[in-house]
DNA sequence: TCTATTACTTACTTTTCGTAAGTCTATAGA
DNA sequence: TCTATAGACTTACGAAAAGTAAGTAATAGA
């Protein structure tokens, strides 16, 4: 890789679709909290201010339709878990990164 | 750190703050396309299919006023160029862990 | 000097988001 | 058992953001 490990041209088909993936409006967030251990809908909904039912269900369900999540129905109950796939689970790093990008360099300005 | 490595509690205010701000549409491109020595309007313009004046002068200014970009005059010139700002360096960590990821796990799926 | 380019603006349409309410099960309590 | 509550969505609609197209003033280049 071309400059110090940040792919090859100035424009990367790959990382800008992933940016815009993992970009959405909340997509960071819900990502965050399953990291955490959240794994219902309503467990998601609860640790994460402002965020609605619609675009919960609507963010889940493009998670899961692009392999980050996988939506499953435990044994002898009736109510699904949002688990990270092995892609969502190598996000680690980016999250990590993220993370520590954010409390060294807090954002003060808001939109 | 809890989580090995991935902050606190399942909400993070200064990651949530993070996440919109560098996730908002086109901005991971254009922080690419900079990182790759792209400086002025028209580089940045040039090597991002797709992306629109309008937009990119919006992100631009969001960048700016968000301390990841610096805008300069160079002496004896006209134009402005778009600078990283230590801040801005300092996602070079992030930008590197999210190529990794979107090169090892390409999206197949389309919106 | 004429033309093209650059760095924006403005206007308008389409898509996405925010907010609220409603639906359908399933479990819990009186 | 009847009712209430919680969980996981779904629907409807106004507001905000993004897409598209065109325009403009100030250079830079031929």
């Amino acid at each position: 890789m071309t400059h110090r490990g940040i792919g090859h041209g100035p424009f990367s088909p790959e990382f800008h679709a992933a940016s815009e993936l993992v970009g959405r409006k909340w997509t960071g967030a819900i990502i965050y909290a399953i990291f955490h251990g959240r794994s219902r809908f309503a467990e998601i909904a609860a640790v994460i201010p402002g965020l609605s039912d619609r675009l919960l269900d609507e963010r889940l369900k493009e998670l899961v339709q692009h392999g980050i999540l996988e939506k499953q129905i435990p044994d002898a109950e009736t109510r699904p878990v949002y688990r990270l796939t092995e892609k969502g689970l190598a996000l680690r790093g980016v999250m990590i990164a993220l993370y520590a990008w954010a409390v060294k360099w807090p954002d003060t300005e808001q939109f």
